[in-house]
DNA sequence: GAGGGGTTTGGGAACGTTCTTAAGAACGTT
DNA sequence: AACGTTCTTAAGAACGTTCCCAAACCCCTC
């Protein structure tokens, strides 16, 4: 009913027969007489004035929007980060922009560039697979940029990532002292940034424990999801029978725990199940899923601070942060219910 | 290295010998001779110009963002939303910004007026609780505005709604089949809109096929998590012995196939359990579980396109969109695995 | 009462873009 | 050769805001 009439500083400082400028500094909090002051307040309130962002960005610079890119909405531990990001970020008064780039390095160039429209303040990004050009697009970008994930060691850029093989180790070391000894590994993708460091991660534990590395025992899904986890644990299944099953996320150890069950094998009687990440979908599983917590929300909260920190002191040191992992363990290696 | 200094038409404009309308033209497929064309193409690649986005909102209007606000980022039903909704907007050249609510009217109220900021074209909103006040702030929005569930008959909004009431009854139906008498509710908050319409629904069924509605056979969990669910079926089991389980959600649901199994009872062959939503939590629970699919994936759909109908035609009739609900079955209710 | 310091207010440019309007060039017609 | 038509290009206003700077005013002091 009470339909909101488009208003600007020019209809409200005629209404109150003042000045634009006088306006503009009465609602941002400069000084004025008290008498101004009402006069333009009420004008402000009876025309119902909201300011408009995008000419304020244009006089200011500032976007109050910041970007969070991953490669896929669904994953829950994006789900996760997303969570923990879109709080800091309101709180510090930013709206969240949510792109899914997929995993195509192409499109997350193509975000980059993009972000040199001025849309937003800074990017938050968690690249699933980091090509040099795609490096090169985010050391020109005019805008802060904050990585969530691994860099090579040369990139000066601010940076919070996992422990994946610590974390790993600990998974490792946990089933060890339960006496397990054929560990098996199902992966995601090797060319993947978290692929190819829990494929090392694995490598350097069954090392380190005097464990067989038997080529049986490692299976590569062709995602991080769960039908792709279901697959590749068939396959390891049919070739090796593991003591204990490492999902290199929680969405292929569950899948892990289904295709066990399916099997008519007992876990953790037979086989011991860990995930990673530690996500609600561990918690959830049946039994419930024993699982690495890399600290996604612990890194996702730290970057949205780097980022937030860098934007107001554009000059600050670059920051590299590494979250320690934890193991948080529960009935799939059996552990408490 | 290639340090991307920011650029304007006015720039590119002189580095070209052109005037600034001239690449504006050229660059937004005005007409222009292939000799200007060209020059102007060249120095705008040379410069790495790209167009500011508020510059752009501040003389067109357009600021090709839509806004997506959920009560929270993290529960299954609207993350399977917000999947569905990236794609598409993303397609139509729109960038999302997602906005998490929580449950509280007034937060939603204030994102409305928030809106007329002008920081996007439009809103995609899915309220948990609906006010009066919520609706007026609706009503009088200058941007166009779809909802994504029920509101009531006399608000004239673009609106995407599920049926609850028919889902229920899909789910009660397939239950008496199997002999399955004493059927019990969990629900969520029966303050929020789907919470009643749940429990309408979940009434209106069980009078239908003849079962007593035994007030023991209604709980009511603080929230649609899964943490207020576990408590939530504790209590019921303590207060009656369904055969049967409705979740108002799958998390509810899958707190109680948790619940169950906690307390020893075997299902489906002693209580079987249905959810509600048709979430990726339906399939990894074990057993998993069959639910009602509510159509979260087509109403997304359904809302985006109809949002960015009318952004692109404001005048056109509002419409009002019922998905019908279906019926996953599975292991929880005695279905294939 | 004139000058000076301080406070309050207003004028107007600038941000980068698009788009209307008009000027100029090229060309064909009578 | 004069005129009209069409096509190409340029000039400049406008979108709504902030902020620098100058004008106007008040009060106090000498």
């Amino acid at each position: 009913m009470a339909e909101t009439p488009k208003s600007n500083l020019q209809l409200v400082a005629a209404k109150a027969g003042v000045s634009v400028s006088s306006v503009s500094r009465v609602l941002n909090g400069g000084s004025a007489s008290p008498e101004l002051a009402r006069k333009v307040r009420e004008a402000a309130a009876e025309l119902g004035y909201v300011p408009h962002a995008s000419a304020r960005t244009m006089r200011t610079g500032r976007t109050d929007q910041i970007t969070l890119a991953v490669a896929d909405v669904g994953n829950p531990v994006y789900v996760q980060m997303m969570r923990t990001v879109t709080g800091i970020v309101a709180k510090a008064g930013y709206r969240l922009v949510v792109s899914s780039t997929g995993s195509d390095p192409q499109a997350q160039i193509d975000l980059v560039t993009s972000l040199n429209r001025g849309y937003a303040d800074g990017l938050l990004m968690s690249p699933l697979r980091i090509t040099e050009d795609l490096i090169e697009a985010m050391r020109s970008s005019r805008l802060p940029i904050v990585v969530i994930g691994t860099l090579p060691a040369d990139v000066a850029l601010d940076n919070v990532r996992a422990d994946s093989a610590t974390g790993i180790g600990l998974a490792v070391e946990h089933l060890v002292a339960q006496g397990r000894r054929r560990i098996a590994l199902v992966n995601g993708p090797v060319d993947t940034v978290p692929g190819s460091a829990r494929l090392a991660g694995y490598l350097a534990a069954v090392e380190r424990f005097g464990l067989a590395t038997s080529s049986e025992l490692q299976v590569t899904a062709t995602a991080f999801t769960y039908r792709a986890g279901r697959k590749a644990t068939a396959a390891l299944l049919g070739q090796a029978s593991p003591d204990a099953i490492i999902g290199a996320n929680d969405l292929l150890a569950v899948a892990a725990l289904k295709e066990l069950a399916a099997a008519g094998t007992r876990v953790p009687e037979d086989v011991a199940v860990v995930g990673m990440d530690d996500t609600d979908a561990a918690e959830l599983a049946t039994p419930s899923l024993t699982s690495v917590d890399l600290g996604s929300a612990k890194r996702a909260k730290a970057a949205a601070k780097l980022l937030i920190r860098r934007i107001q002191e554009p000059g600050a040191p670059v920051s590299r942060i590494v979250i320690p992992p934890a193991l948080s363990v529960r009935e799939s290696t059996g552990g408490p219910a």
